[in-house]
DNA sequence: TGAACAAATGATAATCTGTTCAGATGAGTC
DNA sequence: GACTCATCTGAACAGATTATCATTTGTTCA
């Protein structure tokens, strides 16, 4: 965060926080801050492959192992070679994976080095993390304050 | 990758990659490095959380400012107050982000480094990376064989 | 060439998700 | 207490997503 915008937007260190002008340019600031549309849909979509239990199963199987065929896919993650072909072919499209012909055998492997950094991040961190909270109110009252 | 693993996955180490018993080998050897089925569940959630345009442009001005307040957070993300707050209500659930509460204002702010490098590393590759194929062959012949 | 195999595809139905609307809650203010 | 503001919630609908089945393509091998 840069220092101009924490002036800006840090609710604590400015008085009349809650003033109209002050919060437009406040606005004003965050939306020109944010990343172009294109990019917003790209990160969307990125996530949105990697947010399905099978093809997280296909993932961390292509991390692990490196090169795998459909069909061990399919037998590893417990899924249809079918939907192993289909979510495959979506990832495809998103360089999510790449794939290597051998024969009549088509190897599927990781994309580029930012996926296998986003799941192994993910992975590492769901190795040792509490479990998700039945939907709660905003302010849980058994929640620590942060200092 | 482990060395013991390679040996066995490998398509290219081995003869006989083909042959019946080392194909159950090899499978039953990647479904138990697998991670566990309940953290493959949270790696989903958390991504198909991340995997929405307007909630990347929440956690995008969440990751620049810090603390948003819900209704800066509309503004910013160009989101009814409603839809924001159903959106939050689902990463809150995840811990994907948490709040403070300051007289009837509730500020925003990412759960944890966690989802805050997971972000950062996304929308930094997104903004020098190609855009997405249509959705193409597996094997595009325009495509260069890697070394 | 034809049989066997691996993978990809198209179409469909069932399911899931996101948005919106109307109303409820909780906290400050008069 | 009544009023306003900021936020939250539940229900309902439209649109997107998923799995599945049948079919097709492309490859190897007899």
């Amino acid at each position: 965060m840069s220092r101009r915008l924490r002036s800006i937007t840090d609710p604590d260190a400015l008085p009349g926080y809650r003033d109209n002008d002050r919060a437009s340019a406040r606005i004003e600031f965050l939306r020109e801050a944010l990343p172009p549309g294109e990019d917003v849909e790209r990160v969307a979509a990125v996530f949105r492959l990697m947010g399905d239990p099978g093809r997280v199963r296909i993932l961390a199987t292509l991390l692990e192992a490196g090169e795998v065929c459909v069909h061990d896919l399919a037998s590893v993650a417990g899924l249809s070679e079918s939907s192993v072909s289909q979510a495959l072919r979506l990832m495809r499209a998103h360089r999510v994976v790449e794939t290597r012909r051998a024969g009549r055998v088509v190897f599927y492997r990781l994309g580029d080095n930012h996926v296998r950094m986003l799941l192994d991040l993910a992975i590492t961190h769901a190795g040792h993390s509490p479990a998700v909270t039945a939907v709660s109110s905003p302010i849980d009252p058994t929640r620590q304050e942060p200092t």
